[in-house]
Parts: structure tokens; sequence; C-alpha cells
DNA sequence: CTACAAGTTAAAGCTACTTGAAGTTCAAGC
DNA sequence: GCTTGAACTTCAAGTAGCTTTAACTTGTAG
């Protein structure tokens, strides 16, 4: 009678039914209580615990989120541990920021590129292909090529 | 005698060794000529090829590279898909931009609030841990909560 | 000739789920 | 009370994009 359904967690947390399962079969979630008919019944606390646990959405990795969600339930365990995980993750966020500018930088160059050159320009003479292109090791100066040092190192 | 041994390839190319004979294995890769004691040998046309493939630490997927690098072989398709696909890749690049944003901000609001109010404070009294806890599902409002508004939709 | 580094294959492992098959239960309408 | 169909159940396998392991062979320096 009282509590919800899978599916109602589900759609509250905004998570699929079988994730929930998943969650509970790696130990992220805890065996909720069964109903008669052998069918999960949540309560508001699961309800929580699972919208905690979506922080993964935001890149933090299922041990993560077993480590912060672990912190929350035994106290005696200081809030400045959550801290730093919340620190690192977020100097790793700021990391994968600058690449993803780059690469942001490097794919607007190459479409840019492309449409000076290669202006309704189908034919076998296209620039932009031949840059790309595999055997030109000599050097090699659009897109990927780009990419790769604006990108990394 | 002539050619580089897939160690060689790899290093030239920042690319693991297994990673190229998966690539080959799923066709990414042509299949080298072989040595007489069975070793791979590459050519320059594969550092250049192999150099192109690795558009995928750009976010590009396995089938994406695939059609580019298709493209660079059959010219008898416009460049222009080339670009498309690159445009299409754009928008990704920067939807996930904006979101990373969005979850940089609130993980350093996280951290900060950490700063202010658990200053030293171990104990069983932390504030942060009472707003990302289980048990709330009434308002609460930090870290996660946030992170999924602020985020999301 | 003896090490040992670097190559070979096939298969299993990884993360974080998703998908599928095959069957059971619930809730509504008649 | 019965039927229908959605939602539930379990267990197993599939997904991407590699990485790791095992067990073996080949190449090279001293």
């Amino acid at each position: 009678m009282s509590g919800y359904k899978i599916g109602t967690l589900a759609e509250r947390t905004h998570t699929n039914t079988p994730t929930i399962r998943y969650y509970e079969q790696i130990g992220l979630l805890r065996r909720p209580d069964r109903q008669d008919g052998n069918q999960r019944r949540y309560s508001d606390e699961d309800v929580g615990r699972l919208t905690f646990i979506r922080c993964r959405e935001f890149g933090f990795s299922i041990e993560q989120v077993r480590t912060l969600a672990s912190l929350v339930q035994d106290r005696s365990r200081s809030c400045m541990e959550a801290r730093d995980i919340a620190q690192t993750h977020l100097a790793d966020v700021r990391a994968k920021l600058r690449e993803l500018k780059a690469l942001e930088k490097s794919i607007a160059a190459f479409v840019a590129t492309c449409d000076e050159k290669c202006v309704g320009g189908p034919g076998p003479d296209c620039v932009i292909l031949d840059d790309l292109s595999v055997g030109s090791p000599a050097g090699p100066s659009s897109c990927c090529s780009t990419a790769v040092e604006t990108g990394r190192a």
C-alpha cells in the first residue's frame, strides 16, 4: 500500500528502472521492502538517496559517489573528506573544460575552412580532404593535426 | 628491414600497441605487411592514417571516424559531408561545454560552502552532510541538488 | 649462447549501464 | 469474475572502446 513502486521512483529521480535495479545489485542502493507480490516498495528516503546518487551525472564515478554516500551515513568521518573529493573532482572538471574548449576551437576552425574552401565543391580537388589525408605525414596543417597540438600536450 | 614495428608506430602516434591491434581488428586500420617472423611492419601512410584516427581523442566516435576516414579515401563523395559531421560534433561539444561549466560552478560552490561552514569541524554537526543527506527530500539546497537543477533541464 | 625486451594470439576484464527473453502481478473495464 | 495490457520480476547477454592477462615466439645486445 504505502511507498512508491520502482517506476514511480524512476520517474521522480529521472532514472531508468533497470538502472535502479542495477544500483541495488552493486550495493549503491539498499534492498527495499517487498510488497505481497514481490514488487519493490520505496520510501522518501530512497528518493533522497537516489537523487544524491545521481551526482553521477556530473561526472563523479560510482566509487566516488559510494564514498560520498558513506560519508553521509557515517558521521564519525569528517565532512572535509567530502570537500576533498569534491575539490579533486573540481580540478578534473576544470581540466576537461580546458580540453573541450581547445577542441571546440579546432573543430570550429575546421568547419570554417571547409566553408571557405569547399563552397559547393564536392569534387576530388577538395583541399580539406587533402589536409586530413592519410598520406601526408610531412606537415599536415588542419583539423586533427592542428587539434592534436592544440588540445593535447 | 623497411617500415616501422608496431611499437614505433605506437610511439609516433601516441597510441598503445594493443589499441593499434584493436583498430586493425575492427577494420579501422588496414592489415599491415608482415615481416619474416610474422611481425607487423608499418609505413608512413599508416602513421598518417592512425594520426588521423586519433581524432577520436577529440570526442568523435569510432563510427564517425570511420566515416571521415572513408570520405578521405573515397573522393567521389563531398568534402561537405566531412564538414557536416564536424558541424554536428561541434554542436555536441558546445552543449557538453555548457553542462560542464554549470557543473564547475556548482562543485565550486559546494567546496566554498564546506570551507565556510565546516572549518576544521569534523563532527556530526556538519551542515553540508545534512544538505547532501539521504533523508531530506523536502528541500535540499546544496551540491547535487543544486547541480541537478543547474546542470540539467 | 643467454637474457631479456618486444612481438604474437586469443580471451577475459573494465565501467556503467542497456537490452532482451520469458515469465508474473497489478489495476481497470466489462 | 475475467480479460487485457501495462508494469513488474529475474537472469543473461550486449554495448563502447579499449586494457589486461596468459602463454608463447621472435629479435637483439652482450
